[in-house]
DNA sequence: AACAGCCAGTGGTCAGACCAGTTCAGAGGC
DNA sequence: GCCTCTGAACTGGTCTGACCACTGGCTGTT
């Protein structure tokens, strides 16, 4: 309680070595000592070159897991991950499992962040971001009408918006979208929806891409804030009582944050960003 | 390169122990056996009763101490984090570290997100919060005149911007904001502004709070916004040229971003959340 | 050339030990 | 009686050395 003199950290200068190895690792690795892809020294070696124990790396290099940078395999060695790449394990991820249902939370940070990343994307998508984007669209069209293979369409339909956050060219973004949409989506495994709202979900998904490719990044930024709440409302609608217990705690919320992002939508056309999309399509 | 059959990723179902250590320990957090604040069993306890060894338990500590959830005292303990409790250590912040100069990125996600956060911080702000805002305003009024106090009235900044993110009752904003922030703030220790500027930051950061008391969320976005505006570009007018290499590449960056960021501004008061804010400052 | 099996290398896990802070009750001084 | 100092017990921090399990390439066979 109180404020404790708010703020006034005192941050201590004496790490933890686990900690100190993160920080040499991590210069390691800018430094271009080892580059994205390629695989570390063996856990051994490079303890020793470090100067500190095995347990001691190994926490350093869990700490790094869990941040995205780099990746362990079993038998295979240790590499260094992509920041743009996707698909990577928990970093706060946990946060979720711990802090009890943080769903509704995260579905308003997915909302506040995803729609201007969209339009950044829009802005700055290069050649092969564009030509992923439309594979993945494709490719969610074909798995569409399959039923049976609900997992395999949220991969896709889960990477479709980490290329999205990539095209944006911001590395930052494409982190804490994966972050967030690793737990949303995972929340959804057991969920599966009808062929009508498969084909919603596609055509905004191609919605998305048009308005990328157009560089018109007010129609990317609104399709990707009704696809959103399109998608939020299917679950809200379709939860029985057990599954919804997540969200209770967040009706009054939902609505407030429900009619802001209408609101939101509203507003759009009325010049944000309009100087970069050339032909300002005031809706 | 490639697409590698885009998505698909067969998430192994075979757990390393920590992981499995770690979805455990969060489950016991969460279901309110470790609550917040309290003091998590010994190691050599905790280990023996999940049934894992000293050094697997460890990984997995560091795992939800990186994540922000628990926090470790040499000596000490080992202590469960409040979701909403500024001053967490480094989740991604260390991906900076590794990935190189993301100063520019993590400035952008900034400007993207913590407006919408303060609007609705403005929205849902309880009596605690306010008070909490208004002394941290009033203790860097304090502060600003002395010009070697540096890091205290950094401190004190910060606070004040994760004590908006906890006004707007997103556990999720929290993390993200003191996350992108610890590392934004750690760049500026050295970086010692003038008092002008330093009492413009202040008056900024009243008028945010009085947006967020008055129960005006746009006014509190713009606010943020204009505040966030003024601090880059007074941070990127002051650099020299070693400091500021990591923000060339950000340069036609910044330029599109500057561009959207102000058309957003002038939107602003063309309707959202003006079902909020009751009378509707149109500018 | 294609396949099966082997084996060195690498990460995963464990046990036990010792070091280094923290804590707090009890001895000592005021 | 109250405060201070002290030290033992407790807790996290680190290390050593070992063994298990998986991967991947080499090798020898077919």
């Amino acid at each position: 309680m109180a404020m404790r003199d708010a703020a006034v950290d005192e941050r201590d200068g004496r790490a933890r070595l686990f900690h100190q190895v993160v920080v040499d690792l991590c210069r390691l690795i800018r430094d271009g000592q080892f580059r994205v892809g390629a695989r570390l020294p063996a856990e051994r070696e490079l303890a020793e070159r470090l100067g500190v124990s095995r347990p001691s790396l190994r926490e350093a290099l869990r700490a790094l897991e869990v941040s995205g940078i780099v990746e362990s395999r079993h038998g295979g060695g240790t590499y260094v991950r992509d920041a743009f790449d996707p698909g990577f394990i928990s970093p706060l991820a946990l946060a979720l499992e711990a802090t009890g249902d943080a769903t509704g939370d995260l579905w308003e940070v997915r909302i506040v962040f995803e729609p201007p990343i969209a339009a950044r994307a829009a802005m700055r998508a290069g050649a092969d971001d564009l030509t992923r984007l439309e594979a993945l669209v494709e490719q969610m069209f074909e798995l569409a009408p399959d039923l049976a293979r609900n997992d395999h369409i949220l991969a896709v339909d889960r990477e479709f918006h980490a290329a999205i956050a990539r095209a944006s060219g911001n590395s930052v973004a494409v982190r804490v979208v994966q972050l967030i949409n690793q737990v949303l989506f995972d929340s959804r495994r057991h969920f599966t929806t009808s062929l009508e709202r498969r084909l919603q979900a596609c055509a905004r998904h191609r919605e998305m891409f048009d308005a990328i490719r157009g560089r018109d990044p007010v129609a990317a930024r609104d399709a990707m804030l009704l696809h959103l709440h399109e998608v939020e409302d299917y679950i809200l609608g379709g939860l029985d009582g057990k599954h919804r217990r997540g969200l209770e705690r967040g009706d009054a919320v939902a609505d407030a944050r429900h009619l802001a992002a209408e609101q939101w939508v509203q507003a759009s056309g009325s010049g944000m960003f309009a100087g970069e999309a050339k032909e300002g399509k005031i809706s």
